[in-house]
DNA sequence: ATGTAATCGAGACGGTACGTCACGTCTTGTT
DNA sequence: AACAAGACGTGACGTACCGTCTCGATTACAT
């Protein structure tokens, strides 16, 4: 497919439409044809572009945030509290919640997206996380482990709607998982 | 409604069917006219006593497992090992899989369901953890974080599609959560 | 089927019902469901009794009004312009039209049910017609087509709906049948 | 709505799909559903362009035959002789028969469809009829009437299934209205 | 007068069709 | 060639009724 005609006011068009909707509406409401009926596009050329809905909500999120970096001031514990905390925020605000839940429903049914997610959004995160956590670990410790010990907790609070999403269950978490990661 | 006629028969055949489609077909071609058509069943006999397809998807799986109840031997490590080896070994079985990523679908999706899901499936399941875990924990520990911290890493990787399912695995996130529920 | 144990209240009742129904509801929403509904009665009584719908309507319809017999005082003009004239009326009174076009519905799908209607109903009202015009109509004359001629243009008109009757009408077309009827 | 865009070859197959249905089926088995498949088309497609299942019927029935124009030789007697012979004809055949209960069912049901019926069928035929008439009646006739009292005996007897549909009496019909129609 | 069997109200059941929604493909001009 | 628009064949939705089938509860007849 030569992308060079690719009109880039649509596929512009395209990803902020699917960002208002995903705020807007239940996600089985977020179809192909409200996404181009939002975007004043023909359905054909989000078909086009994209192999499925749960593409285009993809490159959408991606559109929103860049994977970031963490900062290393050599107190691993005030390193790390800001991403658990911020991550409470992401999880706590309609839009990022709503994004989320999305990519969540659509990587349970669709293999192929699961692996495009995994790859372009979840890796690189997760690889700013362990380069932060691998100089700080002792040596021979399973660095992804400590990152799943991490995030785990609130990540499953969150899928599974157990509520109590606050900074200080953030906290709470991080000296849970220090208790690993920091030995004595 | 009067429950007292409700056909058992039915009952158990939509039941069935549903499990037995949901190892066969990707979960968005689990339709409810497929189990009704595999059940032997009119449509309206399901939507006369469930409200969705994942409300029927929720009866089935309470249908094949009870929660089960944890030992306690006085060693919290021997007695967590099993829990947690057994649930890589689910999220690794086929069904069960299946059963469990169909659930989250629907939990995304609809509030409703998700607090059914969570009172009569996930609460009780993290109570019996959360039972064996409250005597041997120090005083004043959050249990309920406990509980995160011991089953968030298993179930962030499964949900995630991230692999490294296996019993090493289960073991060596027992031994790191193990860094905070028994300290020393 | 032993007809001594049958409840002449449930009979009545859905009768009733269905003479009520038949001015309020349009047609398609005459459903059995509807009649056992406002009669009070299980569906199974409707079913045991009748063999359709169509059934119920017509024994609603003759529950209603018998067919009545022609006067015949000499004057044959006399004595038919009161008949053409109560067709159009009843014609035109939304209760009798409401059965009647249930009627013409049912008797076009359903062979059985137009000859029970042909029996009961239709025959016996064309033969009290045909029973005043035999004599008036000189010898060898038709007397079926007679009568055709007579109430053919009025049931023309309400069948297709072409509105125009009126009592003004009801009479010319009794002069126009008399030209035949009566010739000189 | 654009009817440009429209397909000629769903259109066609559609019309075509009901007239071969109509002869085949009882009426009640002529649902959407059952034209949609004989014509390999979807639903849609025919809720897009028709309201109901009637609509379909009298496109069907208008794509047949369209309502022809009557001879004036001079001799009334001789130009109507056919039409009437035509009619009984028409009312025998399977397929015209066919169609013309159907109509008859559905215009009794919808009273928009009705008032479609007449105006693109119905008066188009009698305004052939009643132009014919209109020069041989003696002047101040009611041509209307006419009409009624040329085709409203053909009409019950088949209306009302009450058989005799023959050249023979299609003959004594006419002679009969004449006796209206052309007075001495 | 009393058992017993048919009828009753109620409504669940396996079905069929409804009319609607969205899918992913296609066709038709326009830019 | 990509675009906006939207018709197309397909398939599932959730609902309405169909005609049949259990369920007790209630008659009314035959013992």
């Amino acid at each position: 497919m030569n992308e060079s005609r690719r009109s880039e006011r649509a596929r512009t068009a395209i990803l902020t439409a699917t960002g208002e909707l995903i705020a807007e509406l239940p996600y089985p409401k977020l179809t192909v044809e409200a996404i181009a009926a939002r975007a004043g596009v023909g359905k054909q050329t989000i078909y086009r572009w994209w192999p499925s809905r749960g593409a285009v909500v993809l490159d959408a999120m991606l559109e929103r945030d860049a994977p970031a970096e963490l900062p290393d001031t050599g107190d691993l514990r005030a390193d790390l509290r800001p991403l658990l905390r911020g991550a409470v925020a992401a999880l706590t605000d309609p839009v990022a919640d709503g994004f989320l839940r999305a990519m969540y429903v659509e990587i349970q049914q669709d293999p192929a997206l699961a692996r495009e997610y995994r790859e372009r959004l979840l890796l690189p995160q997760r690889a700013a996380v362990a380069a932060r956590l691998a100089g700080a670990l002792p040596p021979g410790a399973d660095t992804e482990l400590a990152v799943d010990l991490l995030l785990g907790p609130v990540q499953m609070r969150w899928a599974l709607g157990l509520g109590g999403l606050t900074a200080e269950y953030a906290d709470a978490a991080l000296e849970a998982a220090l208790a690993f990661l920091l030995p004595e």
